[in-house]
DNA sequence: CCATTGTCAACAAACGTTTGCGCACGCCCG
DNA sequence: CGGGCGTGCGCAAACGTTTGTTGACAATGG
């Protein structure tokens, strides 16, 4: 035992260190300290009262209470992301996209769910405002979002990314939807598939309404006329899926062939025809939509339209924070090229390719 | 077109209301608005000036400044979850079950992704610290672990959730992993296996060190003797589980089945069995551990133990909010009975049961 | 030797709340 | 009619910072 009366961290238990402690310790007033802890460029000090402080915040290892200070400078270094739900593995990985960007600029971050409820995400939005958050990421709005009008009302710096809302006109980040749905459905076309049916988003939310603009303008391209029963809306759910894809596959004649709004729709679509018996892809093809992890999983591996979500959670925080900086709001949107990924789902014995390398397609303003 | 001179939602484009300018055009004094705003229960107002008031506030839509009063009040109305990585599913699980319970009480969390490193760790409180946030929910604590102490500390309150940490007398919920280790590994046992590789934790995790010993406590109990080379540390991710695994079955004589320390590990090793051709369950079983979602899709399906993980992150919260309401840190835990749920992965044609409900074993102190 | 300049650090206001205290007024009752 | 009391509300301090301005003192130059 060395030392019984050993020293604890700090010489007290006194946990707030706070500027004016600090001031009657050195002798000194607090702005002083201030001064020197932010390093204030503009500060003349006498060396050694300089080094008595920095002697004194080493020490105690003083940190800025961050509420006076957001108080003070009206900014908490916090930002939000908003997204239906984190346990959907794309949202999860949209999160660490945008954390991964913000946290080196000593921002953090919270998560707000909502669940696909409006109500839930006003009332989240009404809150963030209230703890005046720097900003907001948002992947859950709709194509009529009041919230996002009334986020543009209130001047907060936001960004939509992955569905647009309204004109198309807030900063944003996603991908190109109708190139994407016309890639996967040209896909089951070349491959022969006739009757394709079309697990669909909503007609509320961007990716739905665009998506599904792809699937028919690729089979109008072929002079094929669309069959309405062959659409069904499914949401984004696994249950949804499910759902819609028993409804399709009840049909009369059924499709050989399923395009899905999202993975996790294909997902539960591939749950129904393990069910029902049927081998994919030689009596289902299916084609899903964003290349989450769990896509090169499934037996056989699911074939779909790939976008970089990482980089969606990170360009979109980019973009946020360049908002924040410059203190304008920025009308730019960052778009990129969806790339079809072929698996088993849609082919027999096809691999993955190398993991595909996406850079932005373009950029507007 | 009804009424040109529509009005705004906010008479001017003004966005900070502050009690001052309201006690401006109410002719009072910000006081009197702050306490009617909050309802204060011992003020004594003349009816029509709280009507004015109210009337007031109502129109502008006034919300505190959330940064102000955090300042004022020392409290935040902010939670945080310090966990490795979201994109894991166990953990976006029990971060959701947080939430859960936080948001209704008018909490926002922030989400922290260590990535399995001290130093990021370490960093990410200092932040949380120096924001004042009202209490930290803390999912990557190691047994040896500076940050907990330092939590402590500062006195900041907090709950370890499925890792406990040093001699486990901190607020903790999770799961009794001895017995959950053992019970994967009697199942084992029982179908016959005598040559068991166990994919384990790290030993600077709780865990890991704990479900290891409950795999051998199984083995002690059928009078084997372990061998060291079937025992080889995985991590906790899925290239970790396939890596562990690819050591384990290039052994000579190689184990017939697997005991992962987690659910992520086991698909890593299922993933490793598919490239060798070896069929699951009749030439390797293989036991996970959580019962995450992806369980249940894997072909064939993975036996587990079920832990609620949801529940954990709930219970967390409650266990984070009672200690908050209070003032005073527990040393109240958690623990959940594990349960094991067959599934093909260790047997042919075994169905899942209908979803466990499980209730806390018991709770000390 | 005095005025000017320069160096160092203190002063004070402000950010937007909350809350204990006290003041003025009108009413009642003696 | 006057003292006291209750009602209704304002005053001001405090939470912990940041930052523009001012002031004291020493040094320097003419």
């Amino acid at each position: 035992m060395l030392g019984t009366g050993e020293r604890l961290v700090n010489e007290d238990m006194s946990m707030p260190v706070t500027l004016k402690e600090l001031a009657a310790r050195a002798q000194v007033h607090p702005s002083t300290i201030s001064r020197v802890a932010n390093h204030d460029p503009k500060l003349r000090i006498a060396p050694p009262t300089r080094q008595r402080i920095e002697a004194l915040l080493r020490e105690t290892e003083y940190r800025p209470n961050g509420v006076a200070r957001g108080l003070k400078l009206r900014q908490t270094l916090v930002l939000a992301v908003v997204i239906p739900d984190v346990t959907n593995p794309f949202f999860a990985a949209l999160f660490r996209g945008v954390e991964d960007a913000a946290s080196p600029r000593g921002y953090n971050v919270l998560l707000c769910n909502t669940d696909g409820s409006p109500a839930r995400q006003r009332s989240h939005l009404q809150s963030l405002h209230a703890r005046r958050v720097d900003g907001v990421i948002m992947a859950s709005s709709f194509l009529k979002d009041p919230t996002v009008r009334w986020l543009r009302h209130q001047g907060i710096p936001y960004v939509l990314v992955n569905r647009f809302s309204d004109d198309g006109h807030d900063p944003f980040v996603g991908s190109d939807d109708l190139v994407g749905g016309r890639l996967a459905t040209e896909h089951l076309l070349e491959l022969g598939h006739r009757r394709i049916g079309h697990l669909a988003g909503k007609l509320t939310v961007s990716t739905g309404v665009t998506r599904r603009r792809g699937y028919l303008a690729a089979l109008a391209a072929r002079g094929l006329t669309p069959d309405p029963r062959l659409v069904v809306e499914s949401g984004y759910t696994e249950d949804g899926g499910a759902h819609a894809a028993e409804r399709l596959l009840a049909l009369a004649d059924r499709p050989t062939a399923i395009f899905a709004v999202t993975d996790m729709t294909a997902v539960g679509a591939f749950g129904v025809a393990l069910r029902m018996g049927l081998r994919v892809p030689e009596e289902l093809a299916i084609v899903g939509y964003n290349d989450i992890p769990l896509a090169t999983r499934m037996v056989p591996s699911l074939t779909t339209v790939h976008v970089p979500i990482h980089e969606f959670g990170a360009a979109a925080a980019r973009l946020l924070l360049e908002q924040i900086d410059t203190g304008e709001p920025s009308r730019r949107r960052v778009i990129f090229n969806p790339q079809l990924i072929v698996r088993g789902s849609t082919v027999t014995g096809a691999g993955s390719p190398a993991n595909p390398q996406l850079v932005p397609a373009f950029a507007t303003e």
